[in-house]
DNA sequence: ATACCGATTAACT
DNA sequence: GTTAATCGGTATA
């Protein structure tokens, strides 16, 4: 059920960014439980990839957490607007992680509207978003994923590898070929029963 | 101490 | 399609 440090601390996160779509995120913040399946994923593949926080090694009060051994969160401000949420993967000393960008909202949807507070626009598409919707803040920068504030779990949905799609990452210019690399993967909500 | 910029979003035209 | 919002991280001094 609950995904652990055997699936969390493997090597390979392009792999790792793969399967977490189609498993669930689960938040129990503010009294409240929210959830979402994860449709939209990128891996960021640590002091190899220049679209990564840690390219060459670099290591900083904000990528601290990337270093840590797989299973936790990594939390950061973008824009200084967005909370983005992205998980660790590997063991401890090897920076990768998983930005999760999207998710088809399950448990708590209108706790998540609420939060949202804006009709009209997606209440959990887009990695800005889908924190705000989850309550999940740079506070919780390093919590464990296997609960009790934030926790990930194989809802046991099985995804054709047909139904899903790669591509370049989202607003990587920047990263040179690198930017160029199929680390993104998504499938469409509708595919889901 | 100061300046620049970003793994984005929403409200515009 | 364009652009303002908004602030911590990082580099430079």
């Amino acid at each position: 059920m609950m995904l652990n440090g055997e699936f969390y601390q493997r090597d390979d996160v392009v792999l790792i960014a793969r399967e977490l779509l189609g498993k669930e995120l689960v938040t129990r913040i503010g009294g409240r439980i929210t959830s979402g399946i994860i449709n939209e994923t990128e891996a960021y593949n640590g002091v190899v990839d220049r679209a990564s926080h840690a390219f060459g090694g670099k290591r900083t009060p904000r990528n601290e957490q990337m270093y840590a051994a797989g299973g936790n969160a990594y939390v950061y401000l973008c824009y200084g607007i967005h909370h983005l949420f992205n998980v660790v993967t590997n063991v401890a000393g090897i920076p990768h992680a998983v930005l999760i960008r999207s998710i088809i909202p399950q448990q708590g949807i209108d706790t998540m509207r609420t939060r949202r507070a804006t009709p009209g626009k997606p209440t959990t598409t887009g990695p800005g978003t889908l924190t705000q919707a989850l309550a999940i803040r740079t506070t919780h920068n390093g919590v464990s994923l296997g609960g009790p504030t934030i926790m990930i779990r194989d809802a046991g949905i099985a995804l054709p590898p047909k139904r899903i799609m790669s591509g370049p990452r989202i607003g990587v210019d920047y990263a040179g070929p690198d930017a160029l690399l199929p680390y993104r993967f998504h499938f469409h909500p509708d595919t889901l029963s």
